[in-house]
DNA sequence: CTTGTTAGGGTCAGAATGACTATAACTCAC
DNA sequence: GTGAGTTATAGTCATTCTGACCCTAACAAG
């Protein structure tokens, strides 16, 4: 029924199972003012890929969710709780790993950007920006495109982008944001009319200042804040996820 | 944390991984012509939940991948080739079954109706409507309930809908699709003109002959076929998912 | 007070959408 | 064979959404 492969060469034991977490944060260049998605590697200390930058990860403990890991691998690699934390998909092909079968189940994060200035890079714990992150270890090239476009679709789709945020921002930053995660310009007026349509975002009563131009008002996101949308098994909470797309 | 439970019972070794498949089949109820969706579940012969009806699965074999593991569940249960297969979510809570941890990564699949009248019942695998599959083992409700969501969506963004069709088919056919999946009418003529402006879909010159009324004309379906969305890992057909919404 | 720059409001044409009407082409009952 | 019933298919019209563009408001710097 397996087909007429020869199982008795690889170990035969139940493949390995690991949460690895991409993490993304915003980081605004000094020099062109844009905004810039990065995200924390982490360099490989032992076999195989020693000395490779690859995802936080590791094995997924006997008495934690699979969310619950993935929150671990956060706190572990940047000291940083998250604002958005979701599944992203289980890699588990044949050739993943040399020396052993290893299935992982990676998840995708989003950090603000105050935090994440925080987070100082270490010996072994460096930021990249997301268009750099090549030549990773294992397969975590292909998971950090997947998730990029994961990040992409989420933001047209249009729940996340407040994430990357504080809780106070301003349109410009939001657009920024956008920007960003889309690599593309937007038209400032356009995108105002439609975030003033948006349902999870409010108007406050402040505006910035101290910029050198016309201060511009604070907004804030009113929707579900520490949202990860997941189905109900997780013993944290669990809300059926926005649908439509992906 | 985990609650007032006796956590030093439980083994603390790995996790077990195994991978359940949701079969999703279209059936035409012959009385109002209608179609619904139907799914096959297998009966528990085996402790715990020992006569309940779950999700097909099974473990994960050292020498396949995720895929070829959900596409052997497939087979196992319905004798039938998926014309659509798709990873849906990593299930790994802590109180999913009492005897074990357990992590079961889910696929969801499609076949076609003509396909699925072929698979007949058996003892211990029966076709049930997907909204009447409750109560079954382990938390596969849920799991249900989240595989018609994501169905919902991916038919909306507008992938998935041809694959519960043969080659050929009529307007009439696909909306049913539409409707049994979404739940509601949709009006037959902007449905059309929908579907014309639609990249993956073409009307070939021939006709349905045998209905009692106007011969509608035969579409045919031009996109990837054996679609099945995943990143790069895959040992299979790597296909970058269409995004936006997922 | 002038200039440069961003904030924030508006207009306008084209595209997409939903509700609806009209005609075509077939079967069936009689 | 003729009319009734039913579905296929085309088209119309008002509303909404979108992208491109313009204008004024409000600040800082000189």
């Amino acid at each position: 029924m397996y087909g007429s492969a020869n199982v008795s060469e690889r170990q035969s034991q139940a493949p390995a199972l690991a949460i690895s977490t991409v993490i993304f944060a915003l980081r605004t260049d000094p020099s062109s003012g844009r905004s810039e998605i990065w995200l924390p590697l982490v360099r490989r200390i032992r076999q195989p890929h020693l000395g490779k930058w690859a995802l936080p990860g590791g094995p997924l403990g006997a008495r934690e969710s699979l969310q619950d890991a993935a929150s671990r691998n956060l706190r572990d690699t940047t000291a940083l709780d998250p604002t958005y934390l979701e599944q992203l998909y289980a890699f588990g092909g044949l050739d993943r790993s040399a020396t052993q079968r290893l299935v992982s189940i990676v998840y995708w994060a989003l950090v603000r950007p105050d935090q994440a200035d925080l987070a100082r890079d270490s010996e072994n714990v460096r930021w990249f920006r997301a268009a750099e992150a090549v030549g990773l270890a294992f397969d975590h090239d292909e998971i950090v495109a997947y998730a990029l476009e994961r990040l992409r679709g989420k933001v047209t789709y249009g729940s996340v982008a407040y994430h990357f945020l504080g809780d106070r921002f301003t349109l410009a930053q939001l657009r920024g944001v956008y920007e960003a995660v889309l690599g593309k310009h937007l038209d400032p007026a356009n995108f105002r009319r439609q975030l003033r349509s948006a349902q999870d975002i409010a108007a406050t009563d402040e505006v910035l200042q101290g910029g050198r131009n016309r201060p511009p008002r604070l907004y804030r996101y009113t929707g579900p804040h520490s949202g990860a949308p997941a189905p109900g098994t997780s013993t944290s909470g669990a809300e059926p996820p926005t649908a439509p797309a992906s």
